[in-house]
DNA sequence: ATACCTGCAAAACGTTTGCACGTCC
DNA sequence: GGACGTGCAAACGTTTTGCAGGTAT
């Protein structure tokens, strides 16, 4: 039942983009690495493909709490954390490992089945934290 | 340095509309039902009261990991665990408190000052669950 | 009166889609 | 040749913004 795959360089740039940016890029921003590559590529492409490549399991995605409607990809796929600022929205990993989640849901989880968890944490980042500062206002 | 807020009933309609809608509402799920509220009120007062309420700390935003663009809110502020289908998008609550975060992070946190976390689950609801099985693919 | 707040309409933004063409098997 | 992949441009849905007028203090 699986569709055959073809692959392209198009694919190949789109994920070692994704990979080379290890900063959680947005779709944006692995649009402009995977343009040095393959200078034709066009944002459908990129698109189309981070999306296969989240459907296989090569990448996923992340979404913050809030600052930042993009949805930001991460080639490191197995269960860890991260922390958004909630001013810039950058993403950064944490150490943390969700390991303790991993036994806790099955009762609770009310009919649903679980395929993975993502825990992101929100905070502000140092730099933008001394521009809040200097603001001179906290919340 | 705060901004003196003068309260409005369109404001208090958006509230009581996360309220009253316990399903964890997208701003469009707010629109309406606040619509039932003040008939006249429009999109733009709805998200610019929504954002207002989440900087007061009323309400919350849950963003998931795929499915639906659109944010939820959530009025229970509250560290809690929310899953999310990935197929229809839809969001549910969990009984999982996240108190075992509060402890882990600032060491790991890099230069950030976290102030929240979003334990998003994802996985498929009952009901998406029978429509992907009857299409015989499970990935 | 002077802010703040509203409602409207238009814009912005990230993302998706339709279509014709190219490419690989 | 046929199916998959591409690139373009246009569409889409959500959210934001500019502006004129209304409302509460």
């Amino acid at each position: 039942m699986e569709k055959p795959r073809r692959g392209s360089k198009q694919k190949r740039a789109v994920l070692s983009a994704a990979v080379s940016l290890a900063n959680h890029p947005t779709a944006q921003e692995i649009f402009f690495k995977a343009k040095e590559e393959v200078m034709s590529i066009s944002f459908s492409t990129v698109y189309r493909n981070l999306g296969i490549l989240v459907d296989e399991g090569d990448l996923i995605t992340i979404t913050g709490t809030s600052a930042g409607s993009e949805v930001h990809y991460d080639h490191i796929t197995g269960n860890h954390c991260h922390i958004q600022c909630s001013t810039c929205g950058k993403v950064r990993d944490l150490d943390v490992p969700v390991v303790n989640f991993n036994g806790i849901l099955p009762s609770d989880a009310s009919g649903f089945t679980v395929d993975g968890v993502c825990v992101t944490f929100t905070g502000t980042c140092r730099d933008c934290r001394k521009k809040t500062d200097s603001k001179g206002e906290q919340l």
